[in-house]
DNA sequence: TTGACATACTTACGCTGTAAGCCACAATGT
DNA sequence: ACATTGTGGCTTACAGCGTAAGTATGTCAA
């Protein structure tokens, strides 16, 4: 059995240029394309490993443990996300801002489920959060209300793309899929969803969502709140 | 070791008083119990069945797997939530709706992350959508806008819920937290952060975020689309 | 009484995250 | 030039997971 051990070494000293090393960066970023391409159930240690042609142990030299890998991978997402202006069109930025976060988290599946768990303080959603605070309290808005407005605005963010996510139709299969599980939803028990449901069988309503129908809701709405403000003093 | 096997079946043969027996309803119930009592990582089939007085493999006469669990306890923890009525005040109606069940999604601190990552459609969610979307046609909104509303309504729900589980203090230590992380933000890379932290280490804004400020700013704004349909008509 | 059936228990498999120890190599101090 | 030390990767091992498969027990109908 040691011949069965020794062949990497041998083959090691026969070839002095090693693999590029690890490093936290790269283990990351492995992760992420991991997560991407096969789900977060897929992403374990020894996948991971695997994937950066290394053993699962080895990975620990470079991370704490498995949080510290999800952790990394969620600041690196955030990372991706348009941080808004300080100062100029409020309105306009933040729109912005909300329309590319929702945009990256479609593009990293696995990622809002990690960002509405984990209580994450690295620097990419430190930069995040820093210049849309400022980007609000600049537009006139105290720091009691851009608090608010921020929540409000991220709370529309993550339920709005969580919910999406979940759904699993694309959207040409809806009106089949609909036709399909109509039987689960009897007239008489559930006639408002039965109706609904019979819209979309036929055509006349996509079922499709908006993400920018709540968004502006809430911007139209801050926005009013901000006059409001502003004319009374 | 056959010595190690007896026992309980003697004592079962001396006790004709058999156990309760496992039904699906029994199962859940005691799942949620633990879920809430010791957090969705401690549940385990293991575990449950321990907690039922039953092996692990016994449970799956009632359930199909780990999986049909969780889902199942969704829909007992969305059956919790008050439906809104159908006919009368919409906005006051969904109003508490959203309200309700931001207080059974924070009384089971579990469910959030399960609801929205699952398509759960058992009876008691079938039961809740139904309602919703009844209430709000009656009320004079379109499908297709009812759609969206409900939509976003609980993309806040789920949204805010989400974030307040996240953060994990309580609001009294909110200020002397704020004052141990602030070595985390120092004022010249992140300002905006900075200075809002500084406020609440002062005692000058609490932080606290309020689950009606999102919510009325969405009610307020498909009050006023709702309107201008009915003008339109 | 006997057979069928439902329920519960046992065993076993392949997976997980990670603690502990080992070993080869590179850099450093002498 | 040589010994020392530290670093990064490898191997092994462990406890726990979900659950497939097989077995034993208790209840009820014929």
């Amino acid at each position: 059995m040691s011949s069965k051990k020794s062949p990497t070494r041998a083959v090691r000293r026969g070839k002095p240029a090693r693999r590029a090393p690890l490093s936290r960066e790269r283990v990351l970023r492995a992760a992420v394309e991991l997560a991407d391409a096969e789900g977060l159930a897929a992403l374990s240690m020894r996948r991971l490993a695997q994937a950066l042609g290394v053993e699962a142990m080895s990975l620990y030299n470079h991370v704490a443990g498995k949080d510290d890998v999800l952790d990394g991978m969620v600041d690196l997402v955030v990372g991706e996300i348009e941080a808004p202006a300080v100062g100029g069109d409020w309105k306009a930025a933040i729109r912005r801002r909300a329309v590319s976060a929702h945009e990256v988290l479609l593009r990293h599946r696995w990622a809002p489920l990690r960002v509405v768990s984990t209580l994450n303080i690295g620097p990419a959603m430190r930069r995040y959060v820093d210049a849309t605070i400022g980007c609000l309290t600049a537009a006139g808005f105290s720091y009691a209300l851009a608090d608010r407005a921020w929540n409000a605005i991220d709370s529309h963010i993550y339920g709005f793309t969580l919910q999406q996510l979940n759904f699993p139709l694309a959207p040409g299969e809806y009106a089949s899929a609909a036709q399909q599980f109509l039987h689960l939803i009897p007239p008489e028990q559930y006639p408002h969803m039965h109706a609904m449901s019979r819209l979309v069988i036929d055509g006349k309503h996509d079922g499709l969502q908006d993400f920018t129908f709540g968004l502006d809701l809430l911007l139209d709405g801050l926005e009013r709140l901000l006059e409001r403000t502003k004319a009374a003093v």
